[in-house]
RNA sequence: GGGCGAUUAGCUCAGUCGGUCAGAGCGCGCCCCUUACAAGGGUGAGGUCAUUGGUUCGAGUCCAAUAUCGCCCACCA
């Protein structure tokens, strides 16, 4: 090993400029080639994540920053744990958003796609894509995502669009696609199929229309409807079989309001003869429910609506009106038949594209379908057998129901961005699926596209190469962790899984974690109406990208929706700002008295406030191995604030003055060695949280390696773990407490120095020997040994920590009354606890079954209590 | 109609393996510019851990019911 060549510590400025550092920073990281799995050893074992490709169309949002915040932490963790780390980027061509946007940009222009025609639409979106679609990837770059930025991928490019053309040949060879007329979800305004997924269900106020079926021979029958166009589709009315009040309906003939077409009374069961009035119009061409039982009927299906939710030429006279002016004209002429009875107020379910909002309708219409049920089984299976692990846990029982319920899924869409689907029309109706058309004239390419989550489906493979058998593939694949939202568990997750294995024959990802969403301060979602959104760009520019990540990691828990508060971001932001103190206290005093060799002092050297910072140090990187291990970063990071403000800074670095500016050489160096390496490792553990200001930081240090985003991760060591330390350092923080409690109680002023006397005891020279700790902390002048039979003076008030007693005399008379309800008060408190812990022990059965620590314990605050009872008790004695 | 989650301080939330777990941040009161940091330090007030049972030597933590809120799934016209 060549000895690490020794550079001295550099001054630090007064606060850290993160918005000169970030990219700075981040430029020389990505230059040295550091985000590259390449920087690890060829022979590492890899850890890689796909990104969870951002829609080329979006702008950076809150949800993003969170997965990139979690995602760069586990990147960043592995790879200074030494694992090859790849964190592959890129983004989707998100067919529908995409799409929508530049026809929008063409409304504005005064022209649509259909005007500009096929080829100049797609050469026009590629152009759009060409630039904006590198805002969102570049964004990740200021929060400091350390993706491998030569690996980037986008879903429509060649190699992707191979991998889904093979995907999808390969299903359609294996029987698992089909094409078909099928009732979809269709959506007027796009003109495309969409996936039962992308239909959102709302409540809301409509209306439910009373209406008379005239029936031969019958009085008619009063039917109910939401949707009164869809009168006109009808081809049955349905009542329950067992409904006695319509059995002498069932076979005869009903004949629809103003079309009058014939059409059979059926009976089939699955109409709720308690619903309304019992009877059921039929619409089999524009109702799932329908077409169902069109399907057992043998129904005719007859389609009202065009493409554009107009009414076509089935519709008759109201042919060439749009749904709702349908519906509106038709109702009018059936007031005026004296067919509608009444309309009534209905709340019931809307559903309505997931994009864009607008209604959809249930359409029959010829669309590719993937039977998905042999690549579900294989999907359950995979988690059933924990070959994929899903974070937190109760995602696995939803993932279970949705897989075990799972349809065909309509994976054609009827836009023009997006992959084509590989197949071709012949003559004679004959159809090929393949990547090239057959020999022979006459053959038409298929113009609809694929399902964007089709090719998102592909992504962990597909990024690596496949099908190709590329180098990456072998060695990054399967991936380790899939991190993403939960809101997209189905959409994404769920399909990534089935096609993983369907194709590859592996899991393409051991571990789901799933993050909640992000809301405001109050809980609510973020919303344009709202005006409550929050630009994440924005919250880097105040305050850098370290306070942003460290919140958002810290503030919630896996799986829960995390409500983020900008006051949050402030307070991170000025805990950076206090790692900065710090480090600028420890490295100005490596530049006055010299930087110390590297390493810890001997353990012999090690003063007691050491060897309990490195103890409680050595707990901390415990801890934070046991929550990284289970994914808790929230709970690690939070931990680690704990320990580095409240501890290093707060008690060992107050403590540490001491030596620094009053120990020999020998003391300050061991002291130095102590806080450099308090520091060190903070920066090391906090380094995945907070990239920027720690890297900084570090390159400031005394002998440092090139970089800490490579800088080994800490391991605890049993050697360091001192607990007798620990607990004699416990004393005198609770001594100094005591003892700031009772400057505030008898308002000493601030630069009054008060004179301690000690009751002789076991730990007096605990306390003889850290008299600088009370001086510098709680500004004790003196402590001296009471002497023996004297009697402590009525200035003088007594403070009782278990075995050790102060008695601290007040310049001025101590006010007997206060001082009487003070002792009682602490009397009390112990006598509660003496009993308690007493009663506890008498029981043999929590003696017997309660762990060993658990009953030391209680036996160790009897035991003090015991000792300071009759202490307290003299010094009441002694009051006037 | 099913399923899931939540309920802890004024607000927003942590709380791992049942035993220093009654915590943090913000807000609020009081004191302090003490030679790393006023972007700071110190010290307080404030909670029957939703309710009720149960398991246990021991429950914020496990179980069951109840209440309230939220989410997901589902073809009630």
């Amino acid at each position: 090993m060549n000895p690490i060549s020794r550079r001295n510590a550099r001054p630090l400025a007064k606060h850290f400029d993160f918005k000169e550092a970030e990219p700075r920073l981040y430029q020389w990281w990505d230059k040295k080639g550091w985000f590259r799995p390449e920087a690890a050893p060829p022979d590492a074992e890899p850890f890689v994540i796909s990104i969870p490709p951002p829609n080329v169309t979006g702008a950076l949002h809150i949800g993003h920053a969170l997965f990139c915040t979690l995602e760069d932490l586990m990147i960043r963790y592995e790879r200074m744990r030494g694992k090859a780390a790849l964190w592959l980027p890129g983004s989707d061509h998100a067919g529908i958003a995409t799409q929508l946007q530049v026809e929008q940009l063409l409304r504005e222009e005064g022209t649509s796609r259909e005007e500009i025609g096929y080829e100049a639409f797609l050469a026009r979106t590629w152009q759009w894509k060409e630039q904006y679609g590198g805002t969102i990837v570049n964004q990740l770059r200021r929060l400091g995502a350390s993706c491998d930025w030569e690996r980037e991928r986008f879903t429509l490019d060649a190699g992707l669009s191979l991998a889904v053309q093979r995907a999808f040949i390969t299903l359609y060879e294996q029987g698992l696609v089909y094409r078909g007329p099928r009732l979809v979800n269709w959506s007027p305004g796009l003109r495309t199929a969409v996936s039962d997924l992308e239909v959102e269900r709302e409540e809301e106020d409509g209306l439910l229309y009373y209406f008379r079926y005239p029936v031969a021979g019958e009085p008619p029958l009063t039917v109910a409807t939401t949707r009164p166009e869809t009168i006109l589709g009808d081809t049955a009315v349905a009542v329950h079989p067992e409904d006695a009040r319509y059995a002498a309906y069932v076979g005869k003939t009903a004949r629809v309001p103003r079309l009058n077409r014939a059409i059979p009374i059926i009976a089939d069961a699955s109409v709720d003869p308690d619903f309304g009035s019992g009877v059921l119009k039929i619409t089999p061409a524009h109702d799932f429910n329908d077409y169902e039982v069109g399907q057992r009927h043998n129904l005719p299906f007859i389609n009202v609506l065009n493409e554009d939710a107009t009414m076509n030429e089935a519709a008759g006279p109201y042919a060439g009106l749009d749904r709702f002016e349908c519906r509106r004209q038709l109702w009018q002429d059936m007031q005026a038949e004296g067919l509608a009875i009444r309309e009534e107020a209905h709340r019931h379910a809307i559903p309505r594209s997931q994009r864009g909002g607008e209604i959809i309708e249930p359409l029959l219409s010829t669309q590719w379908f993937v039977r998905i049920q042999p690549l579900a089984r294989k999907a359950i299976e995979a988690v059933r057998d924990g070959r994929i692990q899903i974070i937190p846990e109760q995602f696995e029982k939803v993932y279970f129901h949705w897989l075990e319920h799972i349809e065909d899924w309509c994976v054609s869409r009827q836009l023009w961005w997006g992959h084509r689907i590989p197949a071709w029309y012949g003559p004679g109706e004959q159809i090929h699926v393949g990547s090239e058309p057959p020999a022979g004239e006459g053959w038409v390419a298929e113009t609809d596209v694929l399902d964007t989550w089709f090719s998102s489906g592909l992504w962990p493979f597909s990024t690596l190469g496949w099908p190709d058998q590329t180098a990456d593939l072998a060695r990054f694949y399967p991936t380790s962790v899939l991190e993403t939202g939960y809101d997209i568990l189905f959409f994404w997750v769920a399909r990534m899984i089935m096609m993983g294995l369907w194709f590859t024959d592996e899991v393409p990802f051991h571990t789901v974690y799933l993050h909640g969403l992000v809301r405001d301060a109050q809980g609510r979602k973020f919303s344009k109406s709202l005006g409550n959104v929050i630009d994440p760009l924005v919250l880097v520019d105040r305050f850098g990208a370290d306070p942003l990540r460290f919140t958002l990691v810290t503030a919630g828990t896996p799986g829960k929706d995390l409500n983020l508060d900008e006051a949050r971001v402030e307070s991170n932001w000025r805990f950076v700002n206090k790692l900065w103190q710090i480090a600028n206290f420890i490295i100005s005093a490596c530049l006055r008295s010299g930087s110390p060799p590297m390493g810890l002092p001997a353990k012999a050297r090690q003063d007691l406030s050491s060897r309990w910072l490195l103890s409680r140090l050595n707990a901390l990187i415990a801890n934070v191995q046991r929550l990284f291990d289970h994914h808790q970063y929230g709970e690690a990071g939070r931990q680690m604030y704990d320990f580095v403000w409240g501890e290093f800074a707060d008690w060992y670095i107050e403590v540490s003055k001491q030596a620094l500016y009053l120990g020999t050489a020998a003391e300050r160096e061991a002291t130095l060695q102590v806080l450099l390496h308090g520091l060190d490792q903070s920066l090391r553990l906090l380094h995945p949280y907070m990239p920027f200001v720690t890297e900084e930081i570090w390159q400031h240090l005394p002998n440092p390696g090139e970089t800490l985003m490579l800088a080994p991760w800490p391991v605890a060591a049993d050697s360091l773990s001192d607990v007798e330390a620990e607990h004699q350092f416990q004393q005198l923080m609770d001594i100094v407490r005591g003892i700031r409690e009772l400057r505030r109680e008898y308002e000493v002023p601030p630069g009054q120095r008060l004179n301690i006397q000690l009751a002789p005891g076991k730990q007096e020279r605990l306390v003889l020997e850290h008299s600088h700790v009370f001086s510098r902390l709680c500004h004790v002048e003196s402590v001296e040994i009471h002497p023996a039979g004297e009697t402590p003076s009525t200035e003088a008030v007594s403070l009782v920590f278990g075995e050790i007693t102060l008695y601290i005399r007040l310049t001025e008379m101590v006010d007997q009354e206060a001082e009487r309800t003070r002792l009682q008060r602490e009397i009390e408190r112990l006598e509660k606890m003496a009993a308690r812990a007493k009663s506890q022990l008498a029981d043999e059965r929590f003696v017997a079954r309660a762990p060993q620590e658990v009953v030391q314990q209680q036996r160790d605050q009897l035991q003090n209590a015991r000792e300071a009872l009759p202490q307290l008790k003299e010094q009441m004695a002694k009051l006037r």
